[in-house]
RNA sequence: GGGCGAUUAGCUCAGCCGGCUAGAGCGCCUCCCUUACAAGGAGGAGGUCAUCUGUUCAAGUCAGAUAUCGCCCA
């Protein structure tokens, strides 16, 4: 026995039971794979390279269907690859996962009755750091379930020393370059996560509410002008209204000043080209610390900034006295009642509108000015919109290019601190001098004024700063390293739609900026997965499946083949649980299968000079069919035409029709028979290797195809086959599922054989019968096979392309079924006919369609109406 | 408000460049535990391809509109 067989425990090769059994079979080979370094890319190699960096989970995560497909649709494609000759790696990895991780370690601490207050900075990041070790690797082991190709060796995290070093090296070249800030700005404030968020980060839900109209009163003179609001809490914190300059209505009162209700400030009406002036009474209020077209507007007439909500969201000390400290949601109760009271509230209509809220927790988003850092984005979309525009990345399919352009056209500015301690901290250090250092290293001191006494930055850094990095830190950069030469740029990743803008842009502009070259080639955005009814899948709501489950139930190969027959480049397609029997099913006919022909294959050599049959030309024109179709269907990414052709052929054309062909054959030992079912497994187990990688290594150990790994096999390529033979082949096919047809459909009892006549003009037809008798006799339970001129007395009929096919029934034939049989073909046939005969009723047909068209219609007319002539006058006869 | 996608058999989905009788899996009906597989085999029923209008010799496929559903952005 072969070394690496032993390596891999395949014994007791006999004991081929008659159902698979996925799990012995996945838990050697995993670890086989992997100790053998299989999955070990060498930067030094010669080969040309394919390399895959994953999308890197979280580390609070557990496996769901989403990542089964971020990472099963890359290992059929790396295994592919590997097989053809490339130097493959596909690296893995975590993220930090910045705010995630630290509110589970808070509510670990919780748990014991603490804050991260009570531990301090320090203390805190050590018990985060103790988790992660911990629990952190769940997520990426989980993977190994799945059977993914990830290089072990270089398993990253975004928090690891190098890319560490990363984060800050990009930092402070953005920051000399000019394209990071530090400003006032109004930025999205989470108050339960107690930070600020990007415009990436809010959801903004569709809620019922009201429209406050309120009255705010000139401050000299009579009368007054309404505002509307949909946030009345805020005006505590006006400090101008509004107006279109070219609003008639509201012309006299610009510049003048108004009385703003419950509080003693006066308030000056300025025009602004902002204001909508159909919106509300096209008056508007202007908050400038808490909403951003207002911090606009406030900038553009300098208005103050007065902030009367604070980061905890309550009414903080610039409010007026009696609204201190409630929450903005009281405030908001209370304030309607006070305006009710002074009558300054004009009306209150019912309106809804979209409040932004956390994408993490869910709280309402307060929009507030504060001091944040920002990476300056125009500079950096630019060449990032050409890299797309160019065709350098491409979006798969093909309609996110479009996505992906219209959001970096209209790009923001990105809001980068956050007020966390988990994560990379902002590597600034101030000085009491006023000196702001940003530094690759920790410095020791002020390079202005030599004072020790700095301190850095308290916030950190947006995960997604890291994570954009994620395509040449994990492979060393800034240092010239052997694998970034190597390896990099990328050549494929694929995601949810959803992180297009969070990851998929920033890493493309990130790349560009640091590395000069873009991040990968390919940028493949798959299907959602949604749970049966069309609900998304949630964990938290219990609802979909559980990957790992569905492994346990069915298997890996099942789930993995599953998940690439369903991916059609749809947006979405439906998912349950029993739709992995599909899976299962195929992984059980392939077992079987291989079953039946392992003692013809298993010790066969073939010699090269087996006299093989036009029946073996058929299955391995077949094989190359779905081998075209197999790396057609990848090459491009759709993953569902390679899986479903792979299915249809093994199923259908192997096992329906070839294997049992062969049986006889294999019972008689004959050479040719073993030499293509050992060709034709061999290839066909390594073309579904990477889509079905443990049964395929299991069963090419039992069937003997190589001393090594299929893993290590190259890529099969097509079969030189004569062509000019394999038309016979569908004619015995049709004559098969003729009789087989009849005695259905004429209720011959299952057990019964029957006999069988045929009426041809073709002799080599004829032949080619004659001497694969048996085929017909097994394939259609028939007695005896004739060839005949006349319909024998009381047969049932049957048309096929190249004969008339009689089936002698024995005592009665029911006369009336086997016209309406008849008539039913006839119908059918004639439909055809017909259909052609429109065409060519047009006179414009023939003069315009394309020539070849126009034949092959030509053709098929005259097959189907001779075919027809002859049904009908076999009914004529009966 | 803007963009994108979907609408094909009872269910879930394929159907590439327009041109073989529109396919598959599951479900359903009939028959079969035939020595690889009942997680199987043989046969079958079931579709006005959402609607309308175009383009074309020819439309499930292309264009425009409508309806319904979904996703994203503001």
């Amino acid at each position: 026995m072969p070394e690496t067989i032993r390596a891999g425990q395949v014994d007791a090769l006999d004991d081929f039971g008659s159902r698979y059994d996925p799990v012995p079979v996945e838990q050697k080979w995993y670890k086989f794979w992997e100790d053998k370094g299989f999955f070990t890319a060498n930067s030094d190699s010669d080969k040309p390279k394919y390399s895959i960096v994953i999308p890197p989970p979280n580390v609070t995560g557990s496996l769901h269907m989403g990542h089964a497909l971020d990472n099963g649709l890359p290992d059929v494609l790396i295994r592919r690859k590997k097989m053809q000759g490339y130097e493959t790696l596909w690296l893995p990895g975590t993220d930090h996962a910045g705010i995630g991780t630290q509110v589970k370690v808070e509510r670990m601490l919780a748990e014991e009755g603490l804050t991260r207050f009570d531990l301090g900075r320090e203390k805190f990041l050590e018990r985060v750091w103790e988790w992660k070790e911990k629990y952190g690797n769940r997520i990426v082991e989980q993977l190994r379930r799945l059977g993914c190709c990830l290089d072990w060796t270089r398993l990253r995290f975004t928090m690891d020393p190098m890319l560490a070093r990363a984060v800050r090296e990009a930092f402070v070249r953005y920051y000399e370059k000019g394209l990071i800030y530090r400003g006032v700005y109004i930025v999205n404030w989470c108050p339960r996560c107690g930070t600020a968020v990007s415009d990436l980060e809010v959801k903004y839900v569709e809620q019922d509410s009201s429209l406050w109209y309120i009255k705010y009163p000139l401050a000299v003179g009579g009368g007054h002008v309404v505002v509307a609001t949909t946030r009345p809490e805020t005006m505590l914190g006006d400090t101008g209204v509004a107006v279109n300059p070219g609003d008639e209505r509201y012309r006299d009162i610009v510049g003048k000043m108004l009385r703003l209700p419950l509080t003693e400030r006066e308030i000056p009406v300025v025009a602004d080209q902002a204001v909508e002036m159909e919106f509300g009474t096209g008056a508007v209020k202007v908050t400038p610390a808490h909403d951003p077209a207002d911090f606009e507007i406030g900038e553009r007439h300098g208005l103050a900034r007065i902030k009367v909500i604070g980061e905890d969201a309550k009414m903080t000390d610039d409010a007026p006295r009696q609204y201190r400290g409630m929450t903005r949601e009281e405030c908001r109760d209370q304030l309607v009642k006070d305006l009710g009271q002074a009558g300054l509230l004009a009306r209150t209509e019912p309106y809804r509108h979209s409040v932004g809220t956390c994408d993490r927790c869910g709280d309402t988003i307060e929009p507030l000015a504060s001091e944040q850092w920002f990476v300056k984005m125009k500079p950096l979309a630019g060449p990032a919109i050409e890299a797309v525009e160019g065709g350098r990345v491409k979006f798969h399919p093909e309609r996110w290019n479009k996505v992906y352009l219209s959001w970096m056209r209209s790009i923001r500015d990105w809001c980068i601190s956050r007020q966390l301690w988990w994560g990379h901290r902002i590597p600034v250090w101030y000085c009491p001098c006023g000196e702001i250092i940003v530094s690759r290293e920790d410095p020791a001191g002020c390079p202005e004024c030599g004072s020790e006494d700095i301190s850095q930055d308290e916030d950190v850094l947006d995960t997604w700063f890291s994570s954009a990095l994620w395509p040449f830190s994990t492979m060393g950069w800034p240092e010239d390293t052997p694998d970034l030469a190597k390896f990099y740029p990328t050549d494929f990743l694929t995601t949810d739609p959803d992180i297009i803008f969070r990851w998929e842009a920033r890493m493309i502009f990130s790349a560009l900026e640091f590395t000069g070259r873009v991040p990968f080639d390919d940028v493949y955005i798959h299907s959602t997965i949604l749970a049966k009814g069309g609900e998304r899948m949630s964990r938290s709501k219990g609802i979909g499946e559980d990957p790992l489950e569905m492994i346990d139930r069915y298997g890996t190969d099942a789930v993995r083949f599953v998940i690439y027959y369903l991916e059609s480049q749809s947006q979405s397609y439906q998912l349950w649980a029993e739709r992995f029997e599909l899976g299962r099913n195929l992984c059980n006919k392939i077992w079987n299968a291989c079953r039946l022909v392992a003692p013809s294959v298993r010790e066969y050599s073939p010699t090269g000079t087996e006299r093989t049959t036009p029946i073996d030309d058929w299955i391995m024109e077949r094989f190359n069919a779905v081998l075209a179709k197999v790396d057609e269907g990848l090459d491009r990414y759709a993953f569902s035409v390679a899986a479903a052709a792979l299915y249809d052929y093994f199923w259908h054309d192997l096992c329906d029709w070839y294997l049992e062909f062969a049986k006889q054959r294999m019972k008689d030992r004959d050479p040719a028979a073993r030499a293509t079912l050992r060709r034709v497994f061999r290839r066909t187990l390594q073309l579904l290797h990477p889509f079905m990688p443990f049964i395929t290594e299991e069963l090419w150990h039992r069937l003997g195809l190589g001393a090594g790994s299929i893993l290590e096999s190259d890529w099969p390529g097509r079969f030189e086959t004569d062509v000019s033979r394999t038309a016979r082949v569908e004619s015995v096919r049709e004559l098969i599922v003729a009789v087989r047809n009849i005695r259905s459909e004429m209720r011959v009892p299952a057990g019964k054989h029957v006999d069988c006549v045929v009426k041809t003009s073709d002799a080599g037809l004829v032949g080619f019968l004659e001497a694969n008798v048996e085929l017909v006799k097994t394939g259609a339970k028939v007695r005896e096979l004739h060839f005949a001129d006349e319909r024998p007395a009381g047969s049932s009929i049957a048309v096929i392309p190249d004969a008339e096919v009689y089936v002698p029934l024995e005592g009665v034939v029911d006369i009336e079924r086997e016209i309406e049989r008849i008539r039913k073909e006839i119908d059918n046939v004639r439909s055809v006919v017909l259909s052609i005969d429109r065409k060519f009723s047009n006179p414009d047909f023939e003069t315009r369609a394309r020539p070849e068209v126009v034949e092959s219609e030509r053709k098929r007319r005259g097959e189907f109406a001779e075919r027809l002539a002859r049904l009908e006058h076999q009914l004529q006869s009966l």
